[in-house]
DNA sequence: CCAAAAGTGTTACGATTACACCCATGT
DNA sequence: ACATGGGTGTAATCGTAACACTTTTGG
């Protein structure tokens, strides 16, 4: 039992089997009252005629949050996004090129503050409204998308993790719509605005949005 | 953007950077009224003065649950074990041979059922309380435990992931000490019968458990 | 027969849901 | 002025938590 003869220990070592790894990101964004995902496609790589997710290899220096931001910012110009992690994918041919395991994230933006240009491979770049998502995307990220909104609706539930999808000064009906948005149901305002204010999160500005019929009073983040 | 001279675009390529990917797995059992977890010693690698979770490289060929049961199989003997995904490590001096990034599972076994005998490079194998853990464990051990307990503790909740804990025919006593165990907290009994009931998953056996007092009846999962 | 554990219902409380009207603003 | 959306409170319901005594069995 001990030593050689032992090849097969399942141990690391130093000619063990390797593959890569790449992180996709989900990137959430809330425009017009729609949830959407940013997609996009390349023009190099393989599935170069399907919309994807944003996604990249890993390199030897890097954390996979690193990788993430890195990717992000290459493909997108996206900077300071706080990413979680959701899932890790390993089926033996889901890259049609070599063997990858892929990690990944979601994150929540607020387009208007990263507009769009094309960078790096990106041929294009788009927002789909979540029940635009075209039928045939690249690789499993279909299977991705969806396990990254199911962990997104699931966290919502306790925590307020909204990211920055709302602008700083923002009222309860966005706040409202936004997590309607997020859970694909409606609520109730005034059971709404009780959760919320239980919570204590929230800083009365003491101004009205202009514009607005109603005149809906702004809050922001508390400090 | 066409081309050459883009060499780092993230695409995966053949020459991309590769790493080691190693699935950990945190077995928890369930013995003399304590949750416990199974830790071994190897006899050579890394850290082999260390308690460690069972864990090894994944080969080409194999999906992270494929290597997570020929793992655990080889290290244990432990076969046909349920296992789900936890989450990913991949700091990057985590491993001190090489760059190597980790899967944790999780599992629910009842040890009686799987006795502990040395296999391939298991140096020591045994399982532990909760609260008596090794202070230092090899690798980020301690943490991935930490985060699987924590995972366990959330999805019990809801859900009855009991796998195997308990014997098939089972008293509800015996099942409320079980999940005081895991959950860490004293449970009202009338309060946790009416929960369980109303899961509607328990069969009455109809029979009494014998040589405990006060005679409770025996429980089993329905079909 | 005594000690120890099993079994069993009801009440109180807190959280969640349902629901309707008046007020402020933009046009 | 009027149409549109913003703001507010209360009652009903449901789920959860608190609680004590009787029954069964082993020793």
């Amino acid at each position: 039992m001990t030593g050689h003869g032992n090849l097969r220990n399942f141990q690391v070592r130093a000619d063990s089997f390797e593959c890569s790894v790449t992180t996709d990101i989900a990137v959430f964004g809330y425009v017009d009252g729609k949830l959407q995902i940013l997609l996009t496609k390349r023009s190099v790589g393989d599935f170069t005629n399907h919309w994807m997710l944003p996604g990249g290899v890993m390199e030897a220096d890097e954390t996979l949050e690193d990788c993430a931001h890195k990717v992000l910012f290459a493909l997108t110009g996206f900077k300071d996004i706080h990413f979680e992690q959701v899932r890790t994918y390993a089926q033996i041919n889901r890259h049609p090129l070599k063997r990858v395991i892929t990690i990944s994230f979601y994150a929540l933006v607020k387009p208007e503050n990263h507009p769009l240009h094309l960078k790096g491979n990106v041929e294009e770049i788009s927002w789909f409204d979540m029940d635009e998502i075209p039928k045939k995307l690249g690789f499993d990220h279909a299977q991705i998308i969806q396990d990254a909104h199911l962990f997104l609706k699931t966290n919502l539930k306790d925590r307020l993790i909204v990211g920055e999808l709302l602008p700083q000064k923002f009222t309860l009906p966005e706040l409202q719509n936004l997590y309607e948005n997020i859970l694909g149901l409606k609520l109730d305002k005034r059971n709404f605005r009780k959760r919320i204010f239980q919570m204590d999160i929230l800083e009365n500005i003491g101004e009205k949005k202009a514009g607005v019929k109603g005149g809906p009073m702004l809050y922001s983040y508390k400090h």
